[in-house]
DNA sequence: TTAAAAAATAGACACTGTCAACATTTCCGG
DNA sequence: CCGGAAATGTTGACAGTGTCTATTTTTTAA
């Protein structure tokens, strides 16, 4: 895997060393910037998942996961990338904005889950954070694939469907 | 925070740059000789907090999640790197073991979560697999200062108590 | 004690990020 | 169209880094 550095852009790009400099003022910028760019594509392909399924809350909830599961599968170093950067969210000027808008995404197909719950804010807070934490746990862990226990018996990852449906407890 | 660096270790050990080659044959290797470390205290401390908790199946549950959590709290920068690590476990001899032995106390837990279930091996494997996600994922999350939204409104992250509870329809 | 093994040293090399001074190119208002 | 300003590119330098080599020192053990 070739590294991330300044450097090796500026030669990709056929230019010299320092050019970077007038469009990143360091190295952290540009992964700031990068991690837009990705943050952006990652909600993107959240919402195009859900577009192609059916509306109601279930359905929209398993589309959004699969289009998470689908983006961390074709873009495993941008999403280590993104997620290292969140601790510095600051670094670029539409890092924060672009992060929310793919929180957004999740947040929104929650709602769906617990409709009685929605009155109580932090009801609807413990389910929003149960499915960021749940589907964020499944994608790291595929990420590096490190389910190895399940790779030792199987040779595969655990499908999101096997491991998911706990959440269908709650729209009882 | 001081960046990790071959360089910079011999500087604090008062010794040349080059004495650390002897011990860690490159920096990915000492970086794994810390993540073997970080693992075995992992495990410690999730079985010293079960060791002070009732025998029953949930408070074990509950206690290994906690001893999780507190670890994080305690050693956000080692645990990064440990996870850092999960897709070079050969890097080092003893890392490999070190980190199935940490994963080993969230099965023994586990097993005790859905009895019924334990004949089933797809079954077992959903559970513990569930387990480790959403434990992991609360992990992560917390490490990299990443409960935005829960931060927005009451300035602290979620309980693990608020969320965690999920796993008691395992056990009807 | 002495030979072997382990550890430490010093120098070199190729990278890296970052900075400053300077040159070139592009753009836009007069 | 032009000329200044802004943007962009270039070059050289510096301090750091990992890594390799040859050499020396220290420790270990037979």
């Amino acid at each position: 895997m070739e590294k991330l550095s300044l450097r090796a852009c500026a030669n990709r790009a056929g230019v010299s060393h320092g050019a970077p400099k007038n469009h990143f003022a360091n190295l952290a910028v540009l992964q700031g910037a990068l991690a837009t760019e990705g943050f952006k594509r990652f909600a993107s392909t959240m919402r195009a998942h859900m577009a192609g399924a059916p509306a109601d809350a279930k359905s929209q909830v398993m589309a959004s996961a699969r289009g998470y599961v689908a983006f961390v599968e074709d873009n495993k170093d941008l999403f280590r990338l993104m997620f290292s950067m969140e601790r510095r969210l600051d670094i670029y000027p539409d890092l924060l904005p672009a992060s929310r808008e793919a929180y957004a995404v999740l947040r929104e197909v929650s709602k769906g889950l617990s409709p009685e719950n929605c009155e109580n804010p932090q009801g609807q807070l413990s389910t929003e954070t149960m499915l960021w934490t749940f589907i964020h746990g499944y994608a790291i862990l595929k990420a590096n694939k490190q389910f190895y226990t399940s790779n030792a018996e199987t040779g595969m990852d655990p499908k999101l469907e096997d491991i998911f449906p706990v959440f269908t407890y709650l729209d009882k």
